[in-house]
DNA sequence: CCGACTCTATCG
DNA sequence: GATAGAGTCGGG
């Protein structure tokens, strides 16, 4: 076994395949397939990763493996596997499914370097020799973008200079100093008598290991004795101390104890939905359950306490939250049960972080994740379960390159680990109830809060009769007196501003003039912070205006209810109310996002303003006020899944009132009552939404009956655009079966981004086996204008956004 | 004839 | 995706 296929780091169609090479003797027992390699390809080094190995090429001159970058297989056999199902199922390069499994540390760095060539120094051009006097090499970047790039070149094509390829790790791990006595304690005692009096921090540093004679930081070590680098230094000079580097985990969560929590007895019902899971963990079945459960009806401790049989039979077990929820609050949960065992992945950790995460589990050092989409990939070899909490939030879907849901994720790596999936909604997906509804999933359902608290009282008003009642403020008259009630009474108030497709954009009052980006078809949106207007698509920005540029009129005003106008409006209204704002414009910096929820959580703050994101997760005591300044924002987006998406945020909001002993009240503002989503989760009924939409799915012929695909084709010229989508449309037209409909050529909902059209064509099926071929074909008939750039082509399979 | 540029096959 | 080598063009 002597040659290694390997998947190269070059994400294109035409080398989207096996390369045979040859492994060199030495490394013979060493390579293993799942192993980051670095193979020479054509003049260049690039990283690989070995999938097999063998006996027999059907090459006869192959290269050889330059070196292995791994140790220990970074893929495992069932990983492999993986990441061949996700190139088939997301139509992905393999290179990028093996990528999107594993941490970005992992992913290799090139650099290109020029050398003089030592044996030819004496006739290396004189400007060149002059330019690299005192140095030993030039970044190929440097040397091209100079005036002097044809010269070098000259002289690379001569053997005067050398080019070089190297490929680095990005392996940052972390490490620190450490310090450890060379000599037993009584060895020490020894020295401690023969050293000088007047060596004080001497003596100091000597006690402190007689008294512990173990390895310590160095930097303890001086915070502990107070004594100098210096003093340490003597001492390892004189052989009575070693120093080593050893590497450490960054820990995020350093400095923080999580006191053992002890197990809540479960309510009855608790008690029932959890007795499947028991079951099937008990006989290593593979089940799907969905676990339905209302908000507030303790989901959470049904999966601390499934993880817990798991972890007693000897498995592992996979969390995921959405990215948003991940807040300390949930991660202290999970601390506070399993303590040490517990691995935590979300995109707020650094590079440097999530790569010590994952090793942690690699070396099998924990037993739990808790962690966003990626997490779903956690090199586990014991899976016992996969949770997925928050089913419905659509940030389980991967929207660029690697397409992928974590949901089916889980459920293909569930099938071979012979392990249970359960998903956990208030809310579920459409999706997931249907299967639930067929026997595909198993049904649990928690009908009740825990302690039997009551969900809020939900109060629905129309925002055009309070127009029409002369309020033209952004509060009606209820949501006004009920947040000046909460100041009274010392409770707090949450209030959502629900800004999605309602972002602040630009326009003159006097013509109706909006502020466009020149590069794309969307409003420019406002930012306080720089004052001005930012696209979101390409990145343009421009300084705002002073007056409009159509009529010169200098009313010119920035729209849509922004968090910011909120709060300055509130000032007015309420100015004695503390007011916390939570959006994109205050939670950029590290860590910001759970500083203002202390706040908000220690009271420090009476009204909590912010956008969706102030949604999920938040359970404090005090709040018994929730108020929706504008539900109805997302529900004309172009999408069919804007109604789920509405009910599903109006009951995940009104479910953060009265969790706890004071009883909650919801006040959500519209402009369209009459809308069954939002007068649904106005009373909470998630089954009568549930049949109504699945009739509006059926009659348009949407998921769940039938799937979805979604090709946008963007191209520089409109009509190279329209014509593509329309060869598209007619290809899948004739290559589907009867049942198939494919709707488009149509104008992609952004119909432009950075300069480029953009067209779609929406292929709704019910079964459909041609279908993944049929995209493969498209792919490679178009491969040379994708090539060039000009063209390009996006498929995504079960979209989630429709934009 | 040379350099600058574009096109295209290839990478094991 | 990056590269080298082939092919093309235009100025001298």
């Amino acid at each position: 076994m002597n040659i290694a296929t390997v998947i190269v780091d070059v994400p294109a169609k035409q080398t989207d395949r096996e390369f045979d090479y040859m492994i060199p003797d030495k490394w013979v027992h060493i390579i293993q397939p799942g192993m980051r390699v670095i193979v020479p390809f054509g003049p260049r080094m690039v990283q690989g990763f070995v999938t097999s190995l063998k006996e027999k090429s059907q090459w006869k001159k192959l290269r050889s493996i330059k070196e292995p970058m791994d140790i220990d297989p970074v893929l495992n056999d069932e990983l492999l596997a993986l990441g061949d199902w996700l190139t088939e199922e997301t139509l992905c390069y393999k290179i990028s499914a093996f990528q999107a499994m594993l941490p970005s540390a992992m992913k290799a760095k090139y650099e290109k370097i020029i050398k003089i060539n030592d044996q030819k120094r004496n006739q290396v051009h004189p400007i060149i020799l002059q330019m690299m006097e005192n140095k030993d090499a030039l970044s190929w970047k440097e040397v091209i973008e100079g005036d002097k790039a044809s010269l070098f070149q000259k002289e690379v094509r001569n053997g005067h200079l050398e080019v070089l390829y190297y490929v680095k790790n990005r392996n940052n791990k972390k490490t620190m100093r450490m310090i450890i006595p060379a000599l037993n304690k009584e060895g020490l005692i020894q020295v401690k008598k023969s050293l000088p009096k007047t060596a004080k921090k001497q003596h100091d540093i000597l006690d402190f290991f007689i008294e512990t004679p173990k390895k310590v930081l160095l930097k303890e070590l001086l915070d502990i004795t107070h004594a100098s680098n210096g003093t340490v230094k003597a001492l390892i000079d004189k052989e009575i101390l070693v120093e080593s580097n050893e590497e450490v985990y960054r820990d995020p969560y350093e400095n923080r104890t999580f006191a053992k929590k002890p197990f809540f007895k479960l309510t009855d019902e608790q008690a029932i939905a959890i007795a499947p899971i028991k079951e099937s963990i008990k006989n290593d079945r593979h089940d799907v359950f969905l676990l339905y459960g209302v908000t507030g009806s303790g989901k959470t401790e049904i999966y601390l306490q499934a993880i817990d049989d798991v972890i007693k039979k000897g498995g592992e077990a996979i969390m995921l939250v959405p990215e948003i929820s991940l807040t300390p609050q949930t991660v202290k949960r999970f601390k506070e049960r399993f303590g040490e065992q517990v691995a935590v992945m979300h995109s707020g950790l650094s590079i440097g972080e999530k790569y010590d995460e994952w090793r942690k589990i690699h070396r099998k050092e924990v037993k739990v994740v808790v962690g966003a989409r990626s997490a779903v990939f956690a090199p586990f070899e014991n899976l016992g379960i996969i949770i997925i909490d928050e089913e419905h939030e659509s940030s389980y879907k991967q929207e660029e390159t690697v397409r992928y849901h974590a949901r089916d994720v889980a459920i293909q790596r569930a099938k071979f680990h012979n392990c249970s999936v359960i998903l956990g909604s208030a809310t579920p997906t459409l999706e997931s109830f249907a299967r639930a509804q067929k026997n595909v999933y198993k049904l649990l359902t928690l009908s009740k809060r825990m302690n039997d608290h009551a969900l809020p009282a939900v109060e629905i008003v129309d925002m055009r009769e309070e127009l029409r009642n002369g309020n033209r403020s952004m509060f009606s008259q209820i949501l006004f007196t009920k947040l000046q009630d909460r100041l009274e009474k010392k409770q707090q108030t949450v209030l959502m501003l629900n800004k999605r497709g309602h972002s602040s954009f630009v326009m003159c009052r006097s013509c109706g003039y909006v502020a466009n980006c020149p590069n794309c078809e969307i409003s420019l949106t406002y930012h306080r912070s720089n004052h001005s207007l930012k696209c979101h698509y390409c990145g343009h920005e421009e300084s705002m205006l002073a007056a409009c540029p159509e009529c010169e009129s200098e009313h010119i005003r920035f729209f849509g209810t922004g968090t910011q106008k909120v709060e300055e409006e509130l000032a007015k209204i309420l100015p004695e109310a503390k007011v916390i704002r939570m959006d994109v414009d205050t939670t950029t910096r590290k860590g910001s996002h759970e500083r203002l929820l202390q706040a908000f959580g220690e009271g420090k703050a009476d009204i909590l303003l912010g956008t969706q994101m102030i949604a999920k997760g938040l359970d404090f005591p005090n709040i018994t006020l929730v108020g929706v300044l504008s539900a109805d924002t997302m529900l004309h987006l172009p999408d069919f899944r804007s109604s789920e998406k509405t009910f599903q945020l109006l009951t995940q909001v009104s479910g953060r009132a009265g969790r706890h002993e004071l009883t909650g009240e919801v006040v959500i503002q519209t402009y369209t009552p009459e809308h069954y989503s939002i007068e649904l989760s106005g009373q909470q009924d998630y089954n009568t939404f549930y049949l109504r939409e699945m009739i509006i799915r059926r009659t348009n012929h949407y998921p769940p009956y039938y799937y979805i695909a979604l090709v946008t084709v963007s191209h520089e010229d409109l009509m190279t655009a329209v014509s593509v989508t329309e060869k598209i449309s007619t290809f899948m037209r004739n290559g589907l079966s009867e049942g198939a409909l494919i709707l488009g050529p149509s104008a992609s909902p952004i119909s432009r981004i950075n300069n480029r059209y953009r067209y779609q064509c929406l292929i709704k099926y019910k079964r459909e086996p041609k279908l993944r071929q049929c995209f493969k074909t498209i792919i490679d008939h178009y491969q040379q204008e994708l090539a060039q750039q000009h063209l390009n082509i996006s498929i995504d399979l079960n979209p989630q956004m429709m934009m």
